[in-house]
DNA sequence: GTATAAACGAGACGGTACGTCAGGTCTTTCT
DNA sequence: AGAAAGACCTGACGTACCGTCTCGTTTATAC
């Protein structure tokens, strides 16, 4: 997504240096800006004003616009909401999952919301969504299943991107697209409820 | 989110009626538009352009593109993929999944994308689909589950926003955020193995 | 330049008749917006809401806007401003003069000179003024003048066209380009001087 | 009326300096569609796409289309038609008259018109007229005419704009509102009658 | 007195142009 | 060669009016 690293054609030869403050701070613009107006209204021209910065240094680094968001927020969030593995799975998952509520409750929703919106209708950012966040905390956690069955903790004919997807599947629809009529924040409770739904299973025995 | 039945003033005295027929070519226009070029390059001119309309006859309906959109898109969508009832909870909410899951795959996931996306930035549109799509389901579906729960199929302290969320959760989710590394793809498979885990359970008794 | 008198194809047989004060209501609407925000912002839809008529109603009378403008300043204007006849030809001018000074001082002025504008790029609005403004006056002026020649009055080599133009020329002159750097009204003292610089010849005998 | 010689804020440090070039197009542009078609018919975005120009290029110099014109028109005229001097007054008036006459029975006229009519509409674009062409050669003419009084050619009594409101007054008539009923062209041979009408006056003695 | 026919107020309709905004590229000068 | 400034072409925005075309209603004459 971003061209950050790779330094127009080669800095092997002469040619002043890139400037890694100015990169900052145009991420750092791109961030706050689409924080206080939404990113739907983010610019290029608003950007680099913010930045104090001209266009083209933008351009020079990024293909357009959205691709500065992406790397301004994926930085972000990745940093925060690791996986994070405990002795037992389910207390894993748990931990992990609360870590991803608490991430969506607040700045990082905000952030992330947008992001998946736009990739709605831009392959390249989907791509990116894919690559820097999904992928990674996928195959992580796909570990951590597979490791509950080998330890007879979980049921041994499970695909275990089944099981991902039951119990993150209802934190990404609830973030992107909240239902009305009832309380839809993903809080802890909420995330302990599912999870005994999940685990246990919803079937009177 | 339209404006359609609420004609400027009120329409009981003079003025030219509004033609639906040209309501029916504005629609039309805007959802082929949007597969054939995607629906993130939309514009109003184009739109008119196609319905051979003049602007202002679709911003005399609607404030924006995009508002037309989501009467087109979600007139569509909700015409199909109803919520179905059979005798036993686990079939009524499978097949009515299975349902979803067809919409998802084909035309209607790719009407829908895009719509959910925008909706991320606009909340007139989240609340559109809120109304028009998700909270008629939601409730439908509610009443399902507490029925299984009363018919002592379903256990009794079960909040059935939990079950739904885990059961339709992981469909949006492959819908919006194919992660690779994998099949992602919504298949009747794919809900029963879902199904089968959540109504089961995942761990080991 | 009007329709008015041509009820569409001839009222003879049935149908409801041309209402008179409608007529009214829109030419004085068409008046007083003109002369309250300027005629170059002249809508029809604006002296249609003023007159409290449908806009067919206008274009069923008149082929535009201006063509009721014509109407409506020609009118007023030709009831005033007269070519009057006095005993001795000099008089006569002067006093018609000085009445159209009166004019383009005042009122008829301001409603005048944007006529006048729009007809530089409008042949039927030129025509209009000409047949009912111009060609009248000339024409009366014209026997004017050659009764003061055949009178002995003025000299008889000159064409009476030449005269007019020498006295009328600079009042529409000094209506339509007031040059800066002085006083460019046209007062009865200007025409006092214009009349006597004209009559008696500006060279040194 | 024109904003060339104001680039947006001072160009002194950065930004690409506004190319002259352009700036020629877009005036070549509007006078050409102008003469085609008519300077009524005259839309900025016409004149953009002859000039091969972004609207915004044109707004940036200049606040609206008529501007344009102004500029290109005023700067046509003004290079020809100046006003002339000869060893007799007399023959100094005619000589300039006979220019402006033949200005305004060709090219000129076709230009000057439109803008004139426009300027009954439009003070800033009077203004510009004022500025930029008549009142230059009427202080000019006002020279000429003191002098021929000085020399004793011309009635000391006279107030010099009188005389060439006179003289000028009926050329400006006829270019724009040219009374049917006889031949109204500003030939040579009409501005040789009308010198010697006002210069000999009307009176006989 | 009832039918016919046009005028009327209202406002939808397909258009054209407005003046603004932003996108992404290009071209200066300065560092 | 990088950076800041800003001109450049493009194309869409949402608005305002144009002149035409229905609507349902009113108001005359003609049968």
């Amino acid at each position: 997504m971003n061209k950050t690293d790779e330094p127009s054609k080669g800095n092997a030869s002469g040619g002043r240096p890139r400037d890694k403050q100015v990169t900052e701070r145009i991420l750092k613009a791109a961030l706050e800006l689409g924080e206080e107006s939404g990113f739907d209204g983010l610019t290029a021209e608003g950007v680099a004003a913010r930045a104090e910065v001209g266009k083209m240094t933008i351009y020079r680094r990024w293909p357009n616009v959205w691709a500065v968001v992406v790397d301004a927020v994926l930085a972000e969030v990745s940093r925060v909401s690791p996986v994070v593995e405990r002795e037992r799975t389910r207390e894993s998952l748990t931990a992990s999952m609360k870590l991803v509520g608490k991430s969506f409750r607040g700045r990082h929703g905000r952030l992330f919301r947008p992001l998946i919106g736009r990739a709605q209708t831009d392959d390249t950012l989907r791509a990116a969504i894919d690559e820097r966040w999904l992928s990674p905390r996928r195959e992580h956690s796909r570990g951590i299943v597979r490791r509950g069955i080998a330890r007879g903790e979980l049921r041994p004919d499970l695909d275990p991107d089944v099981v991902i997807d039951a119990l993150y599947g209802p934190l990404y629809h609830r973030l992107l697209l909240p239902y009305s009529g009832t309380e839809v924040r993903i809080t802890d409770a909420y995330i302990d409820a599912l999870v005994d739904a999940v685990f246990g299973g919803i079937q009177k025995d």
